[in-house]
DNA sequence: TCTTTCTTTGTAATATTATAACATATTTTG
DNA sequence: CAAAATATGTTATAATATTACAAAGAAAGA
């Protein structure tokens, strides 16, 4: 499975990606206003977790309003529709790598390279979802993020 | 299995952890210290999760000092030694419900009472392991946090 | 024991992440 | 168009967490 570890049509991928959440925004009938749009090209163009403040420094350089707020709403938005997550265990945001396609992400985040590959999970099944089951525990959203060493930094260097 | 969703006797629960971690201690040579032991009292005595803050103003009530490196220290050490765990989702912490067992811990966490349950997990097995694996990724560490609603919540009134 | 080394604590300051509150503007709906 | 809903602008502040350095205490080797 490509998990994102490896190079690709980078700006292929952002322009996909924006299209997708645009078409599906028309669709619900909710606005795709310019920040929330550029809020959703960043995290894309980065291909990484950004933290709001990161974020809120590209929309100045952009000549968008920068106070907190501002970065912080668009993401709310963009978790909101499933178009970017929140990496709790970074207190960061990384755009969706499944847009449009309703699932529960599970995340793997290198410590060494700083990068997040996106996976999904199946909800209703593995030794989780077991246990929650038998205790009578209903389960609404999953927080899955592993952390460890991603393929590339196991090859490219001893640590 | 029983995942703290119920009444038991909660003195002895407080007083076997802090014995158990005492013990732990003194095998691997490292000092319980006052504050240390407080905090982790503290969190067992709460039997949920604590924000560093919370935990901040039961020290000065109990003479400590109160300052927040005190409490992110005693955490700190509590979390490296496995006493305690850090709920991501929540920006707190809470004792370790298997003291002692080296563990993969996973959490259950009710949005309605904020109750939270630890679970243990295999982490060499399921379809996150399969993924990694298939990717070439090493897992050290996994963050598995459910939100829902807990069994009590469910039954005690509707929503 | 002494002393040096390591670990822990005390403390001030500050960094980072996130939200509240309220006014204004814009878009959508009837 | 008017009303209602949604989104933005802005100030202020809350909540969470770390850095840095000095002082005190405990452990280890001579």
């Amino acid at each position: 499975m490509n998990l994102g570890f490896h190079k690709h049509d980078h700006a292929a991928c952002i322009s996909e990606g924006v299209a997708r959440a645009d078409a599906l925004c028309v669709a619900e009938g909710v606005q795709f206003t310019p920040v929330r749009k550029r809020v959703l090209e960043l995290l894309l163009q980065a291909h990484r977790a950004m933290g709001a403040y990161q974020i809120l420094d590209q929309l100045r350089e952009d000549g968008f309003k920068h106070q907190p707020p501002v970065a912080y709403r668009a993401l709310d938005f963009l978790v909101a529709r499933g178009f970017a997550h929140k990496i709790e265990k970074l207190n960061a945001f990384i755009a969706c790598a499944h847009l449009g396609l309703h699932h529960s992400p599970a995340f793997l985040i290198c410590r060494r390279c700083a990068s997040v590959a996106e996976t999904r999970v199946d909800e209703t099944r593995g030794p989780l979802s077991d246990v929650a089951n038998s205790a009578g525990f209903v389960i609404e959203k999953a927080v899955i993020e592993a952390e460890g060493i991603c393929p590339n930094c196991l090859t490219d260097q001893p640590e």
